[in-house]
DNA sequence: AGACTGCCTGAAAGCGTTTACAGTAGAGGC
DNA sequence: GCCTCTACTGTAAACGCTTTCAGGCAGTCT
């Protein structure tokens, strides 16, 4: 009817609604509609409830690739990481999606495999192609590759950097100092005395974070780290294994071992079991990430919990306010870390433990 | 230089280089351009050269969205799944991300928390906002409302039904029974004949077909199941430890587990640690899935592989040529699984165990 | 009463592509 | 030498929305 009388060139059923047809059936011009659904100030009352109640009617929907044309936002965010599939990506993938959902913006995944190249690739690709802006979880990006993206004008945030990042990027990390030092704090309240720490990859912040924060715990004993006792891994399951392994073969060796991360405490702790000793009854054991599979071992892992989903949404919530041209005060966010107990610490054996 | 020469109105610095700018610098319209860029045949050869050059030279790369809004498609495509971070789903959505992207197409992800609710209005979201289609994992729709998606002509694919699938429906899944098949087999031969079935949540389709393959091996060995032996869970670990429980708690204890997933079969694990049992000396326990834990636990867990990765790339690749409007011959695809033996299963104890 | 002020509204110009259509030049046929 | 045909190229109209700009119309102030 409303829809004939207006169009002469007989009824639109060329696909979906659009604006127009809406302001046909509502009786206005498309630029009222238009304003009516960004909540413009600027629309009389009247006039915006009977755009309103057609919209309802009809169950509009703008199409967003022609805002996206009109108004130069993609509504796009590149999510740069290592795996998808991944017990520590994971989750902050799965909090960084929930906000960007909310926030009504769209997903371009991007796993890189670890892979630098295909790292600059991508970002190319994001940066070239059309994205708002993107969150890169432990870039493998250098300093000077991150500054030179930011020199461009994209709009970036750093979540989980591997190294220290320079000053002026936005980046998102967890404490790692405050974490360590809770945990080691934890093991020396139980009594033990001789810790071990299989460090993550050497020179990455957070190994060197974590390992602030266990010097600082020692000391606070009035301790000083054995240089024996410190090992650097590859922050995987097997290189825990090994380092442990040869932990455990000192001729005196720890009674507790910290793990820089889950995977590294998992492997100290199937060592420890290969070697017969019992956790937490010989010799205790604690992590640091508080991945799902922390509960899954037995015994079930104490560890410290980083914020992963949160560390995402922190990620999202940084990107937005760049994106949206505020330049922000505060570019770089720690988020806290708690000890979480479990099953695998206990108090310091009593001696004469059988190495 | 040419840039001036063309717009007297000065250089133009308004963001990004368009197809004009590229049409300026080559001395063509962009008409020549967009058919030099979309490899349309009626552009001669020196002139397709030129434009090749100027884009090479600046590194021109077409607005996305621009190219939506002519052509009709977004290049989206919608990712509905219950959970990112899940060893279950993480390693389908990794594929599928991955198949996406070498497809040239975006990824909209909705996580829908395994709630119905949110997942209906989020697929209404996918269809009237601009997706090309989608893909569901483990959808909670019943058949009647993929029916109606499907009659509205929005093109989508099934990854790992929840219930048989209907006819009609792109849809693929492993190859349940086959694998459950292997898995007793595999138990047959080492001897046991008391075999359990931790199955999952009834009616699911996974469910039913993993007990088709139970049955289908028992069979092969002249046995029926004892209707005792078969329980089902929600597929979370916790069940599997209460159900394990149960199971071990009967006069005559079986002395193998099937789990239908890790998860119970984990939680079986725990279960039989806690009454002091051996795996795999005193039960052999046998899994479903081969996610990531299963190489995390004590023992390492016998499991059926899912291709799991392969399930979401096939997904795309399905999806794909729906909505290239080809009329797919086989919309049921089934992906084989194998048995990965590990060490949580053994010949069946001698006699006497102690239950 | 006339000028002004604010509030609403509509027309129209983009946004960067694709593509239907129209046009041109050169080649070949007569 | 003219016409037709082919091969290529350009013009301009979408695609669906946002936003600027220019009114129109009440009401207010002098």
């Amino acid at each position: 009817m409303a829809q004939t009388d207006t169009h002469p060139d007989g009824p639109r059923f060329r696909g979906r609604t659009t604006i127009r047809d809406i302001a046909d059936l509502a009786g206005v011009s498309i630029a009222t509609v238009s304003r009516v659904l960004n909540d413009r100030p600027d629309v009389a009352p009247n006039t915006r409830e009977t755009v309103l109640q057609v919209v309802r009617e009809r169950g509009f929907n703008r199409n967003r690739t022609a805002r996206g044309l009109s108004n130069g936002r993609t509504g796009f965010v590149g999510l740069m990481l290592p795996l998808i599939a991944d017990a520590y990506f994971g989750p902050i993938l799965s909090g960084a999606a929930e906000a960007l959902y909310e926030a009504d913006l769209r997903i371009v995944l991007c796993p890189t495999l670890h892979e630098h190249d295909r790292e600059v690739s991508l970002l190319e690709h994001l940066v070239s192609e059309s994205t708002d802006g993107a969150i890169l979880m432990l870039p493998e990006e250098s300093e000077e590759e991150l500054l030179a993206l930011q020199a461009q004008g994209y709009p970036f945030v750093v979540v989980d950097p591997r190294e220290r990042p320079p000053d002026g990027i936005a980046c998102v990390s967890a404490m790692h100092a405050s974490g360590a030092q809770q945990a080691t704090e934890h093991l020396l309240q139980l009594g033990h005395r001789r810790i071990a720490a299989i460090a993550g990859a050497e020179h990455w912040y957070a190994t060197e974070e974590r390992l602030l924060g266990f010097r600082a715990a020692l000391a606070g004993a009035g301790m000083f780290p054995d240089p024996e006792l410190i090992r650097f891994t590859d922050w995987q399951v097997q290189r825990g294994v090994e380092v442990a392994d040869e932990l455990l073969s000192l001729p005196n060796p720890p009674t507790a071992i910290f793990g820089f991360n889950d995977n590294v405490a998992i492997g100290a702790l199937n060592a420890a079991r290969a070697r017969g000793l019992r956790v937490p009854e010989d010799i205790s054991i604690v992590g640091f990430d508080d991945t799902a599979q922390a509960e899954i071992v037995t015994p079930k892992l104490t560890t410290v919990r980083q914020p992963l989903a949160e560390l995402g949404r922190t990620g999202v919530s940084l990107l937005n306010r760049l994106i949206d041209g505020q330049r922000l005060d505060a570019l770089r966010m720690e988020l806290s870390t708690t000890l979480v107990v479990r099953a695998s610490t206990g108090p310091v054996p009593q001696r004469g433990r059988n190495a």
